[in-house]
DNA sequence: TGCAAAACATGACATCCGTCATGTTTTAAA
DNA sequence: TTTAAAACATGACGGATGTCATGTTTTGCA
């Protein structure tokens, strides 16, 4: 709870008050937070565990957009406001916990503490940046390009250092890496093929090593 | 001026400081309000004309993120922050009028008026579900249906109705739309060419009109 | 008005990538 | 430990789109 940003900016009664607004829930595999068009009720953060952020189109087929780690907010933006439903679909990758307020504990937090509404705007800059990055990419880049500069993200961000390489500690099938860079799973399989002869990475689903980031690195600005 | 939502926040002295610290600037075509690596020194409005946003790859290949239109705010998130600098390049499209004032400046205002700031997470909020939406049509969406989508977006909200059918009023080659939707010029050539054909759009870069936009809805999500 | 530059157009061809099919390996739960 | 399901793997094939080349039309400026 210490490590939450926005939760340290409060102190006194203030802090006190937000404590009381936020209840905790527990989502397992399998479950939804919330589905893209239900109507926007709380204000969340994610304490532990990893949600992603999903959307579909009308084929049904997905396309991941975030993957939130512990202290990322969401549901923070405007879907919050007049009464917006919700533009995609939140689901946890394996056991999560999520604290949560109402909109309207929310929204008296941001008016009663400039830091807090700052710490916000802050955040989703950031949010947006990474969107845009990610549509340019997307708009620019080749499948094995766009699958290298995921590995090197998730890598930096979260890879946790071992003797062969940077492990990533959540759980990532194929198919979840084609979702991410909006390709196909027969796609991933083939380039993650191609990389694990080079030894670029080692692994699978559970355990995904990165073997040579930085040839990774020069694939994905080729 | 009195249709930028942000500045009609404040009232009274706020409002007069608010106004005061404004400067406006002048562009014209083929400049640059600020470039991709710069560091940001300013928060900005658009007042007149159409600014649009790009980001260019290793290759120089470009990507348009976002068209800004008068009242959008710019330059208004985590870059500002920090220190960071500008994650992309700002252009006009023909003559422009910007307002700008220091980050010192943006940053009492947002921490004096709780209602501005509110104003600026609604805004960044809504911008980030765009950018959000339009990662999600490059990943899962065809050439065709993405250039769909874009005429259609653009004839709803700036689009200005015809006897023929909805003009859009700004200055739109083939080239910029390639570089809006992800593509080459080529192509956007040729899918032009094809709803040129049949009767779903007219015209080209100076009086480009939208003649179905039923049709094209139904293109853009097939 | 004339002319160079920009924009539009079209063809040929290569390649990236999606789709479908089939089979093997690994995982997770009974 | 067993076993069904999930994940991984690979081939064949076709379509969408990038690339390069060439030519025409339109635009904007001198």
């Amino acid at each position: 709870l210490a490590q939450i940003p926005l939760l340290n900016i409060l102190s006194g009664q203030d802090r006190q008050r937000l404590l009381h607004e936020l209840t905790e829930a527990r989502y397992g595999k399998g479950e939804f937070i919330f589905r893209e068009g239900d109507p926007t009720e709380y204000f969340h953060i994610v304490k532990e565990g990893t949600v992603k952020c999903v959307k579909s189109n009308p084929d049904g087929k997905e396309c991941t957009l975030k993957m939130l780690m512990p202290g990322d907010l969401f549901c923070c933006d405007a879907a919050a406001f007049d009464g917006a439903r919700h533009p995609g679909t939140a689901q946890p990758m394996g056991d999560v916990s999520i604290l949560r307020m109402s909109k309207k504990a929310y929204f008296e937090m941001l008016r009663r503490s400039p830091d807090a509404a700052l710490e916000v705007i802050k955040y989703l800059g950031n949010r947006l940046n990474e969107a845009q990055e990610k549509a340019k990419v997307l708009a620019l880049e080749r499948a094995d390009q766009r699958l290298a500069a995921l590995l090197v993200d998730l890598g930096t961000r979260n890879g946790i250092k071992e003797a062969q390489g940077i492990r990533l500690p959540m759980r990532l099938t194929r198919e979840d890496m084609a979702n991410m860079v909006g390709t196909t799973t027969e796609t991933v399989i083939r380039i993650m093929s191609r990389f694990k002869h080079d030894n670029l990475v080692s692994g699978t689903a559970n355990r995904l090593v990165i073997r040579n980031i930085d040839r990774l690195k020069a694939i994905a600005s080729t």
